[in-house]
DNA sequence: CGTGAGGTTGAAACCACTCAAGAAGGGTGG
DNA sequence: CCACCCTTCTTGAGTGGTTTCAACCTCACG
C-alpha cells in the first residue's frame, strides 16, 4: 500500500502546457493572452498520475500548493476521531482543491484520489503574485473560488432540507451536469466513489443509498450496474431532484450550449 | 431587481474610516499600512443601518458589492419555490457576505438583516483592482474567503453526520466562539435569529430545536429565556457538540461517545 | 384587552438507521 | 486456473430519532 505509484518519478509530461490543456477555457488560463499563459505555465507543476487511494495532502499539512484536478477525481474528507469522517466534496476536472487551507495556512481536510487521477499543483504564493499582475488571472481565480462556495451552498441545501431520495437524485443530476460540462458523457458514466463515500457525502447510511439506487433503477429512471450508471430518464431524475437549486449561468461567454 | 432598502441612501457616516473601526485587525485592513488603508477607505461605502428584515440583496440581483458585516447580523437564504427556503448561514461582524456571487456575477441567495445591522459595501471591481496593487490586501481578502469556505465545510459536517442534539450544541458552541472573537460575550448573548431560522439552518424541525433547547436547559447546560441564552456549563456544551471541528489537532481522541 | 406571531409541549406516524446475513466481484496464492 | 478471501454491495427486518399534526401558551403591540 505504501509505495504504489510514487516511485515512478518519470517526468510524465502528458500535459505539455496550459495552452495544450483541454481545460484551458474553464480553468485558470481562461481569458489569458499567450504571453500571460506562459508566465502561469512556468510554475504550474504537473504531478505524476495518482492511483486510487493516493493522498494529495492531509489535514494539518502546511499549505504549499493549491491543486486543480486535470483528469480523474478527488475526494476531500474532514477527518473526525475514530473514522467518523465526513466527506466534504468530490472534485472533478477543472475544480480547485485545498481552498479552505488559505485562512489557517494549513490544510483542513484530507484529499485522496478516487481513481487514476492527475492534478496540477500551484504554489499559492506565486499564483497570488502573478494574479496581482494579470487582472484576468485574478478574476478567474476568484471565479473558481466562488464556484466552489456556490457548490458547497447548493450541497448544504441538499443535505439540509431534502429526503434521502431527493438527495441521491440531486447528487446524480449534479454529477451528470458536471461531467457533461467537462466534456464527458453525462448520460452514461462511472462512479469513481463507493456507496459508502456517496452515503457519507449525502449524510445517509450506505444501505440507504444502495436501496434507493435499486429503487430508481426499478422505476426506470436510471440503470445501475456496480459503478456504472446510465441515466435513462433525465427529466424524471430532475423532477425527483426537485426544482433546480440554481441557474448555473456561470458559463464562459463562448457557450456551445449543450441542451 | 428589488431595491427595497437601497433607496434610503442617506449618507450616514457613523463609520468614519477603517482606521477607526474596531474590526480593523480581523477585517480587510488587517496588515495594511496607513496609506494603503486610506486607499481602501476611499471606496468602502458605509450603509445606513438596516433594520430587522431589511434586504441587502436578493438572489438574482447583479453583483455590485461584496459586503462586510460591521455590527448586527445577517442571514443568507437560498430561496426555493414555495417557501421551502434553506438558510445557508448567519453572518456576524467581520464576516463577508455575497462571495458566492462572483462566479455567476449575480447573487445566489438573499441576504437579510436579523436585527439592527450595519454593513460596509465594497465594489468588487475596485476591491480587486486595489488588491492587485497591495499584496497584504489581496492576502487578507483570500484569507477571509477561505475562512468562509472553512466555515461552510464545518457546517456541512455538522448537518451531515450529527444528531439533532449535537447539531444544536455545536451551533451554540460555534456561535459563542464567534461572538467572543468579535469582542462580545460568548457566555450570555441574544439570539438574533428565530427558532425557525435555527431549525432551518440545522436541517431540523423548529419543534425539535425548541424541545432540545428546553432539554439542555433542564440539564443545566444552558439557560434560555426567549432569545436570551446563557451558557452555564461550557464544558458540557463542548462535550455534547463533540470533538471540536475547528481545531484539527487539539485534543486527544474522545472515547466517551454519547450513544 | 383582542390579536397574531413566535414559541412550547404532547402524541402518533414515518423515514432512515442499525443490525444482520448473504451475494457478487476482484485479487491473490497455491 | 481454481479456490479462497476480502471488500463492496445488496437485501431484509426491526428500532428509534425526528417529523408532523395539533393544541396551547405568552408576550408585544395596536
Amino acid at each position: 500500500m505504501s509505495r504504489s505509484s510514487r516511485d515512478r518519478v518519470v517526468d510524465f509530461r502528458s500535459r505539455r502546457s496550459c495552452a495544450d490543456c483541454s481545460l484551458r477555457s474553464v480553468c485558470l488560463p481562461a481569458g489569458l493572452a499567450r504571453g500571460e499563459l506562459q508566465q502561469l505555465d512556468q510554475f504550474v507543476q504537473a504531478r505524476v498520475p495518482l492511483d486510487r487511494g493516493d493522498v494529495i495532502f492531509r489535514a494539518g499539512d502546511p499549505l504549499d500548493y493549491i491543486y486543480v484536478v486535470r483528469t480523474g477525481s478527488v475526494r476531500t474528507v474532514f477527518p473526525g476521531s475514530e473514522g467518523d469522517d465526513q466527506v466534504i466534496g468530490f472534485h472533478l476536472p477543472s475544480e480547485l482543491v485545498g481552498l479552505d487551507a488559505i485562512s489557517a495556512n494549513a490544510h483542513q481536510c484530507d484529499a485522496v484520489a478516487l481513481e487514476r487521477t492527475s492534478v496540477c499543483a500551484l504554489p499559492l504564493g506565486r499564483l497570488e503574485r502573478l494574479a496581482a499582475e494579470i487582472p484576468a488571472l485574478q478574476r478567474q481565480f476568484h471565479v473558481m473560488i466562488s464556484r466552489q462556495i456556490s457548490h458547497d451552498h447548493r450541497h448544504l441545501v441538499a443535505v439540509g432540507r431534502r429526503t434521502a431520495r431527493e438527495r441521491l437524485a440531486l447528487f446524480l443530476h449534479a454529477l451528470s451536469e458536471r461531467l457533461e460540462s467537462g466534456g464527458y458523457s453525462g448520460v452514461d458514466f462511472h462512479l469513481s466513489m463507493s456507496r459508502e463515500d456517496i452515503a457519507n457525502y449525502l449524510g445517509l447510511a450506505l444501505e440507504t443509498v444502495s436501496r434507493l439506487l435499486t429503487k430508481l433503477a426499478e422505476e426506470g429512471v436510471i440503470r445501475v450496474e456496480r459503478r456504472r450508471v446510465r441515466i435513462v430518464d433525465p427529466d424524471a431524475l430532475a423532477r425527483i431532484a426537485g426544482r433546480p437549486l440554481s441557474q448555473p449561468n456561470d458559463r464562459p461567454p463562448d457557450h456551445s450550449s449543450v441542451h
